[in-house]
DNA sequence: ATAATATAGTTGACAAGTCAACTATCGTAT
DNA sequence: ATACGATAGTTGACTTGTCAACTATATTAT
């Protein structure tokens, strides 16, 4: 636990919320960044992948508002805006107002972005899957079902 | 597990690592955000906490060269420029070239930066540790242990 | 000794995220 | 029916982070 230096904790203490904090961190970012660089060989960053990923999960006929786009990757409106605006000018996407509701834009993926999101789709997953790999099927199990409990009492 | 719907993802069919890669990301999410949160009290961010606190910790009477502060903290070289830049110009650290290799900036925790740091690792520790006390010891111990090995193992 | 190479830090241009203030539209309460 | 408040999206100003290209200094090889 040598990484754990750099923040002058001592390992093996009895109290391990700190090495357990630190390593979470560490491991999230190195996977993240490992995501990011496969990503980067489509022209697509990790937002905009989850974008794509669920308009065109999700979205189905009817698409989906850019709030409800927001709200299942905890993104905040105004980001939103910005991250559509780059996928839109990447022709990636359709912005579309034609509802009832005239404030409300209707986000669906375009031809060419559903093409992309082919293309990256069995790389991400295989990297992703690389990842988690280095745990063992059991215990991928039980730091899924950890995170999840976690999660919903951090929320609390 | 209805947060992994926005991902497209069925949860319990024995491939566990998406939802383990997914729990991960969002109890990152959350536990940064709440830290984040904290520190703006003190005009801090986490990047600028983390700074300050490998200088006072590891800097001790030599103090710390740019390259060394960043590496600790996996930021590169210009992130650690800019941040300093900022540092600097709220007080709360001090830059010399005071070495033998005059392309090294030697950094040091200032009077100012040291106070503030004190006043605000206590909230910050309690912080941390409210996020992790929603695990027990035992998994908190689990967790840590895992972590660091799943680092060693990504980083191969 | 000098030329090639490596290292420390800076700068510019960008991505992705935040908040606060704004416009436009929609619902509701009186 | 109008006025007030909620909601959808946008914009500006900012932070943290990246990479690539740059300057200046050190080191190494011939």
């Amino acid at each position: 636990m040598d990484d754990l230096q750099a923040f002058g904790i001592e390992a093996g203490k009895g109290r391990h919320y700190e090495e357990a904090f630190y390593g979470l961190v560490l491991v999230y970012t190195v996977i993240f960044d490992k995501v990011a660089k496969y990503l980067d060989t489509f022209d697509l960053t990790p937002a905009k992948m989850n974008v794509l990923m669920i308009i065109k999960h999700q979205g189905g006929e009817s698409g989906l508002s850019q709030r409800e786009i927001g709200n299942r990757l905890m993104v905040t409106a105004s980001n939103m805006t910005r991250l559509l605006d780059k996928l839109e000018r990447e022709k990636l996407i359709e912005r579309s107002s034609r509802t009832g509701d005239k404030r409300v834009k209707v986000i669906r993926v375009s031809k060419r972005g559903s093409q992309i999101l082919d293309d990256a789709w069995p790389g991400y997953m295989k990297t992703m899957k690389s990842s988690m790999d280095k745990l063992s099927q059991a215990e991928q199990k039980t730091i899924a079902e950890l995170m999840f409990r976690w999660f919903r009492d951090l929320k609390e």
